[in-house]
DNA sequence: AAAAATATTTAAGTATACTTAAATTTTAAA
DNA sequence: TTTAAAATTTAAGTATACTTAAATATTTTT
């Protein structure tokens, strides 16, 4: 399947996985920065493979093969991240920015081979979780927004749900690393921040930045 | 640049450096597995984009540019081949398949960290020689293929100058590798055999073999 | 030096993945 | 509930990278 293929099924699983009712085409469009009529052209192309349910003016319904496609290509992308975070050291920013190129040119065969290197990881750098071979995600997602979390408790930092190139840059500068502790000292109710000591440092953070860093809370 | 683009000045370079004269469109055609048509095709395009010199039956000759692009590729391609050997433990069969596709989906900086992490390898594992961040070619190649050894001379293996999967399998299990050390013993004139002696092994070859074997001598 | 064989080019056409513009349908607002 | 706004679909068209078939040029053989 092409590159153009995989990357609308990966965008309309990402999509199903936040908001059921939006996955119509001008919502992939936008996400893919293409035409709407190019991803009404696609949509109708892959409702012919049978990659997904196309419907005029309904959401977009991924078939079971067209989840299996999404969720290969996805553990291509999230492998990879690892691989480059750990191997090469190089940034949250960076590594999304090439498994985005790599996941599509990637065999069963060469991921498996990353898998195992890597001791076959169940979550990528930013805290995403790695499907296994089969498709399937195993593991479930706990945590909570940094916004939510209770003052006066620790936590580990679990998920960092962002692309931007600056908030994955302040977070390299103060230790906010998926795995890392930290505890929520303060939230401040009217201005929306929350006060949180990492290592030795003292961090006030606003909305903007506590709804994508996600935790867990240490028991 | 396209990855047809890329695959065809990649062609045009490895033939220019073989047989300067034969490298019209059929020949790539036929290397690249496409019609003549669309070779002819794709050398009209690159001739507008200043890659390559195209006239009318004439043999096609890659402009600076386009031997850079080459260059350019083949460096990313032999960077993960020596990756994926050292690192995944994956045959040289196999690192030349992978290689093939992600050389077109890496970044001058994802390179440069391969090579950093490799130390700046000269050669990849089938012994060619890997470009420089600039596309120069630094070392120099004086080595010879197997049928035109010396008998009771030692020789360290240079190059495996091969892409067929039987013949590198038959390589690796007989410790036929770059940077292996062997010693011929007899060369058959006649039936055009050479007998070498690699670690405790004898093996007789035949002329398949020996001429895409290229050994140094051990001075 | 012709004739035959081979290679190259031209012409016409296809599939994929897009575009813009217009028509249609749905959704939200008045 | 009618109207206005927004989204979706249809229609027409483009660029890329191919194809096959026919025309033409080059190369080899006789
Ligand atoms: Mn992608
Ligand atoms: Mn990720
Ligand atoms: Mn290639
Ligand atoms: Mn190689």
């Amino acid at each position: 399947m092409s590159v153009a293929i995989e990357n609308f099924v990966k965008a309309i699983y990402n999509n199903e996985n936040q908001d059921i009712t939006n996955t119509k085409p001008g919502n992939i469009a936008s996400k893919l920065g293409i035409s709407n009529a190019a991803a009404t052209d696609m949509a109708k192309k892959l409702d012919a493979k049978g990659l997904l349910n196309y419907e005029k003016y309904k959401a977009l319904r991924l078939t079971e093969d067209g989840e299996k496609m999404a969720l290969n290509v996805i553990r291509k992308h999230r492998l990879w991240e690892a691989f480059l975070h750990k191997t090469f050291d190089m940034s949250l920013h960076e590594i999304h920015r090439e498994a985005e190129l790599l996941e599509h040119e990637t065999s069963d065969f060469l991921a498996e081979k990353i898998s195992e290197y890597l001791g076959n990881p169940k979550f990528d750098p930013h805290g995403d979780p790695i499907p296994n071979a089969k498709g399937e995600i195993t593991t479930e997602d706990t945590s909570i927004p940094l916004s939510q979390a209770k003052e006066n408790t620790e936590y580990v930092i679990s998920r960092l749900m962002s692309t931007d190139k600056e908030f994955f840059e302040f977070c390299a500068l103060n230790g906010i690393k998926y795995g890392n502790t930290l505890t929520v000292k303060k939230q401040f109710q009217s201005s929306k921040m929350t006060q949180i000591k990492i290592y030795t440092n003292t961090i006030v953070l606003n909305e903007d930045f506590t709804q994508i860093i996600y935790v867990n809370e240490i028991n």
